[in-house]
DNA sequence: GGCAAAGGGTTATAGAATAACGTCTCTTCA
DNA sequence: TGAAGAGACGTTATTCTATAACCCTTTGCC
């Protein structure tokens, strides 16, 4: 069941090195915010850091925490979400809205809408994008004359590990 | 593209005999509420009635508004709270979380998550229930060994009706 | 009637997001 | 070089969404 993942897309779930993760992510929204002529501040760039720092969700508000207390920047609310906007903007993060929460984009590299595998034991998030999906949305939405133009699909239920846990 | 749609379920983006929606739907909950053996008390039922008051999903503090003015009664957030926590528990409404509000349900007989077509226009929300998405989605996430147990599927797009407008 | 459980009123607070305005710092172009 | 303009960020206040905790009342049941 378990294919062998591949460096770019582990498996969120499973043992990795997750720093990889974390700075294969930033270079690669370097380059991206390099190609689109956009700047990544040290602040959008710190944020991306936060989000990135595990597999699982995490909220504006925990985000502000860290940069008030460890960073001790001054920091309120719109300084957050102001960045949180600008990553979404350019494909570098995702909003769960079941969670009120965001995450790291796996797939930076082109515009899309990801689905989301939430653990309810672990947390931990996984994005998919399967073109299976999106398919039978766009066309059970066709059927009834509806022009689908943003997904969200976000699933709740237990990751392999914590299955295997359990 | 637009089939005849029957009494029970009326394509909630065409014109139809709304009052007819909200009676069957309070009739159904008080006959649901009656086999499950739980209460539809009249605090209950006022505010199912609020969210049937038409197809556009309704935020907790519009309710609370209405409760506090129209109804004269006195009202806080818990109120309307508990009183969605019921219906959403006995199947009677849904919460749209992407719109942090909620919406009657069409089918409360049997327990079910819709998926949800809603127009960035005019805003209706129509409630789908395909196999063809609940199974590419387990599908998919049994693909990477994940356990699916509740969907969150949310659609923002252009109803047929707006679409025809524009 | 008396009891237990459920419903709902009340107060307070937590959590998520945005509005509006000011200041600073880049970039660009004269 | 230096002024103009845009973008980024700080700051204050507020709005919207949701829940905690406590208490009284109502309801169903014996």
């Amino acid at each position: 069941m378990f294919k062998p993942h591949t460096a770019n897309t582990p498996l969120a779930c499973l043992p990795h090195d997750h720093s990889h993760c974390v700075s294969s992510a930033l270079a690669e929204a370097d380059a991206l915010c390099a190609k689109q002529g956009v700047r990544l501040t040290a602040l959008r760039k710190r944020v991306l850091e936060l989000v990135w720092q595990s597999h699982k969700p995490l909220g504006a508000y925990d985000i502000l925490g860290v940069l008030s207390e460890a960073d001790g920047r001054r920091a309120a609310p719109p300084t957050v979400y102001r960045a949180l906007d600008f990553l979404q903007e350019n494909g570098l993060v995702h909003r769960i809205a079941s969670l009120n929460a965001f995450i790291g984009c796996v797939h930076p590299e082109h515009a899309h809408q990801g689905q989301f595998l939430i653990c309810r034991s672990c947390h931990t998030a996984i994005e998919l994008e399967l073109p299976s999906i999106s398919q039978a949305i766009v066309a059970g939405a066709k059927a009834v004359g509806f022009a689908v133009e943003s997904q969200t699909v976000e699933i709740v239920g237990l990751c392999a590990s914590c299955t295997e846990a359990a």
